[in-house]
DNA sequence: CTATTTATAACTAATTTGGTTATATTATAG
DNA sequence: CTATAATATAACCAAATTAGTTATAAATAG
């Protein structure tokens, strides 16, 4: 499943990127704003930073900044980004079929399944959400 | 995510429907053939009995047989009475938008990308895993 | 200096998952 | 009629995951 934390990192993104481009918002605001605590708001920050989307800078009248095209964010990245691979299933997670069987008819319908699924997470973009007023979820 | 045990269940539907309909096959054919743990296969024979796809009768010789068309089952149906409700993200279990806001962008997303994968499970029945020789998975 | 803010890591309680154990029930073979 | 093979059902358990907290360090504005 996609967790709460991928969800509330494409929160955090699409409130960074509702902002005027370039502008630094901290995370208190993003956190008050969203209704997330602000420590997650915090450990998220981290991640998206390590992604190359966010830039912090410190001290009194610092803060984030999105410093990618949001896009160019699209919803897959998030989600990766925190939940690491995404799998609908156990199997789908090593490259090889399963067991020392040639071939799993079962491996294609998951696979088929989540391609559908991925589908439309890659062509979400945080510029999207941004663009709705999205609320908290 | 889905379970192992919804993909073991799958897997013994369509252990069954590779007999000569009507045939009797015990759980403990199913477990060595498939490579699944004997107990785990009498605990998900339970779920699919209840499900009213297959009866059991006990005693020597005895064994289980499918009941209902494998051609109407469909991996979604299994999935479901193995794990529950089925649900990409949290929010998505629970009928309204999340908090009080009127709409949400981002559950809008979550559903089509879940209701873009559901298609594809609703599609592949067990008949189908049966005829193409599935191996565990 | 000191308060404010990001940055990073470690920790924790609650839930979920995958699987086992235990016990009861039924039917057949001999 | 008894031993045995099989299903049926429930309770249990360890390991992993999740959601969130706590602690601490570093930078910077004023």
């Amino acid at each position: 499943m996609i967790t709460k934390k991928a969800e509330y990192a494409v929160i955090i993104l699409a409130e960074l990127a509702s902002h005027p481009k370039g502008a630094i918002v901290t995370s208190k605001e993003i956190a008050e704003k969203r209704l997330i605590s602000v420590n997650l708001v915090v450990q998220l920050l981290s991640l998206l930073k390590e992604a190359g989307w966010t830039s912090g800078t410190r001290g009194p009248s610092g803060g984030i900044r999105l410093v990618a095209d949001p896009a160019a964010i699209t919803l897959k990245d998030v989600i990766e980004k925190v939940d690491g691979p995404i799998g609908i299933t156990r199997c789908l997670f090593s490259d090889k079929p399963c067991g020392d069987r040639t071939h799993c008819s079962l491996r294609g319908i998951w696979s088929k399944a989540q391609q559908s699924m991925l589908d439309v997470l890659e062509e979400a973009t945080i510029q999207e959400l941004a663009q709705a007023a999205i609320s908290d979820c």
